[in-house]
DNA sequence: ATAACATATGAACGATAGAACATATGAATG
DNA sequence: CATTCATATGTTCTATCGTTCATATGTTAT
């Protein structure tokens, strides 16, 4: 491996090379969205507020799977909970979420 | 486990519960954003279009290891490729990429 | 206080993913 | 066409992840 010159590359890109801090919360940021039960509680939630075992009944999932999903989507801070009596309505967190599913679906289109 | 009455709820969101290709699709592709490594990998391509030994030396790693998470993101059409001789220069593939990436940014710094 | 409902957590197990090491492909140059 | 450089692929090993089943916490009503 004999490194052939590539100075002026590493340059610019070496500004992009984030703290580790950066590095290790976006990819886990983005774990979060990297599940086929968790998108799919996700995408339900861009559609309205529900509680646990609605998203349980929707995705026809027993109510342990979905709580430990949930669990995972708020230590991601992608969603956010309320409680209501005895029952507990999950939301997005932020528009930003919102926002990266909606350019996923864009980018799935454009490349079909 | 006696369900509630969440009907309202329910109607709603039924909606955003996309197809099962939509749902695998979206997933896989964010699964691609969810390595610490490729994560650097994508950060660096933001800032400049990069060979494999370069990106290898700028993250201090393996040239297989860079390769080998290479093909991911190429697989999930996060970056693309082009050939000059014997490299191969490689650079996100979509402004979809970057602005996933940045939202995501702004939304770590806002739950800092 | 006890029962019933809604949600959360814990432990075990099988599947999957990333790193490391070895090797293979592919392009340019002598 | 053989060698060297750049990149890609294959395999093995370990660690992590998601599901399942069991149980615990917390809330309301009787």
């Amino acid at each position: 491996m004999t490194e052939h010159n590539h100075k002026e590359l590493l340059g610019k890109a070496k500004a992009g090379v984030k703290d580790l801090g950066t590095v290790l919360g976006l990819s886990s940021f983005f774990k979060a969205f990297s599940d086929p039960t968790r998108m799919r509680i996700l995408l339900a939630l861009c559609e309205s507020e529900l509680c646990v075992c609605a998203i349980a009944e929707l995705l026809g999932a027993e109510q342990s799977v979905i709580s430990h999903q949930l669990k995972k989507l708020r230590e991601g801070k992608l969603v956010k909970t309320r409680r209501e009596g005895k029952t507990v309505l999950y939301s997005l967190d932020d528009t930003h979420v919102y926002d990266i599913i909606h350019i996923g679906c864009e980018h799935l289109n454009e490349k079909h």
